[in-house]
DNA sequence: CAGTGGTCTAGACCACTGA
DNA sequence: CAGTGGTCTAGACCACTGA
């Protein structure tokens, strides 16, 4: 349940020999909408997830690769900069860039966060919910101060259980500001993602969040929704949710059972 | 004793007016070793910090801010590119670039992870260690699976009590190729970091780890070592650490009290 | 020494936002 | 429409690694 990781072997001490050109077999198309360096990201990912490129390569030449590929070397190197940012690939200075020896499933990145439907499916269980509550309501203090609205403001509260192929995994309560989001109530959020609606429905695309995680004891009544025993430790994430112009549009806590769940963090520095 | 997160206000509709390029007073030092588009990032950063640039204020436009300090467009994104990617600046297309509403203290910052010293200083508190043991043992199979070592392989096991002020705020379990840094025993690691040791003794840095986060309850030994009671929930967080060409350099394993820390995360899609 | 990634330049055209 | 950030080019010089 947990998400699987494995570290990849040690690197040779030696690298490996660098990899031919034609063994890559990559092009770009001018004339698509996603920018090239977007494409050459992707395809160098999936070179890496198939197994062409392995652990310890050492890919081409920055100007060897643009070269092949008809691109300038800034252009190539935006590339590799997402990989890099993932963890995929490693730079090193005068020797070359090698394949990480990192191997991690996407949820692992730091970079970019999911709902629990996009990281349930990414794992590949099936999401679901069963809604405890869905109405609206005074933002208490803590809620009005995380979502930055004034004292009584009207929030919607969305309080779920989130199922795992049908087994209870977490326990999730959602705040979002009624005045933007008033709409929201007629949908059914046991089928859909939250984020999904909101992006679909309300042309609003969650874009940054801040989480906060602490490990806590689980009451009674939590325990129950949980189905597990009362005093069990579960994870608290507490998220807070803005768009792309930095509205917040989204306060959250979900407590997660720590038999089913843990967090996967890659970290750079 | 819990980070200290303030959400900003919610950004005012219209933009703020965009800020002038006198008030920003940036110059870039062709000569220094630092590149200049970290020079840049630096002094926008501060800028940020001090109050100069509040919420929701527009920047100079890219093109302005590159003319005003003689680089190319290129390298003044580069540096925006950075505080973006801290999550300081937002950039919207056709509108400008704005400072973000997000307050958060450093180690709030997805990028980048600090040795538990570094955390602490970087809160304001005093850290100190009380070695519970330290020394060379036979790996067990999951610390040399961890660490890619052989059965059978030595490691060096670094147990100690971590303390913020004086305070027992975490247990940690540290363990490293013996192999590699069998010298390692003859430092006294109570007062001095791990990763400094590294860094500076062994030219070792570590620059890359993955995390696993999860919830658990205390037992009886390690609730006395924290000086809480067994049962009480706490943080496990599982790090293995690299270094710049990727080599495993460290597994650890650290509990943290759940009434004295949290964990904080700035994430972004 | 040849080869690598790291940084930088001085342009260009694009799609988007808002007046 | 003028202005913005997003992307791209075709070069350049640097410091570093390893033979």
């Amino acid at each position: 349940m947990a998400p699987i990781v494995s570290a990849g072997p040690a690197p040779r001490a030696p690298l490996n020999s660098p990899i031919g050109i034609d063994q890559l077999s990559m092009r770009v198309n001018r004339r698509a909408d996603t920018p090239i360096f977007k494409q050459i990201a992707e395809q160098l990912r999936e070179q890496i997830q198939n197994g062409t490129l392995r652990f310890g390569d050492v890919i081409p030449g920055e100007r060897e690769l643009s070269d092949a590929l008809a691109v300038s070397r800034m252009t190539l190197r935006a590339a590799i900069d997402e990989l890099v940012d993932e963890g995929l690939l490693l730079r090193q200075r005068g020797r070359g860039t090698v394949v990480s020896h990192v191997r991690i499933n996407k949820q692992a990145q730091v970079i970019g966060f999911m709902s629990f439907s996009e990281e349930m499916r990414s794992r590949g269980l099936e999401p679901s919910s069963r809604i405890l509550s869905f109405k609206s309501e005074v933002a208490d203090a803590a809620v009005a101060a995380q979502l930055d609205l004034p004292l009584g403001a009207q929030v919607i509260l969305l309080k779920r259980v989130r199922l795992a192929n049908l087994e209870p995994m977490a326990l999730e309560r959602c705040y979002v500001p009624y005045e933007r989001f008033s709409g929201l109530l007629k949908f059914d959020l046991s089928r859909r993602s939250l984020y999904d609606v909101l992006e679909q429905e309300f042309d609003t695309r969650p874009t940054m969040c801040q989480e906060t995680v602490e490990a806590i004891a689980l009451d009674a009544r939590e325990a129950r929704d949980l189905q597990v025993k009362r005093g069990d430790p579960a994870l608290l994430v507490t998220r807070v949710t803005r768009d792309a112009r930095g509205s917040l549009i989204e306060a959250e806590q979900t407590l997660y059972r720590s038999d089913r769940y843990r967090m996967v963090f890659l970290r750079q520095r």
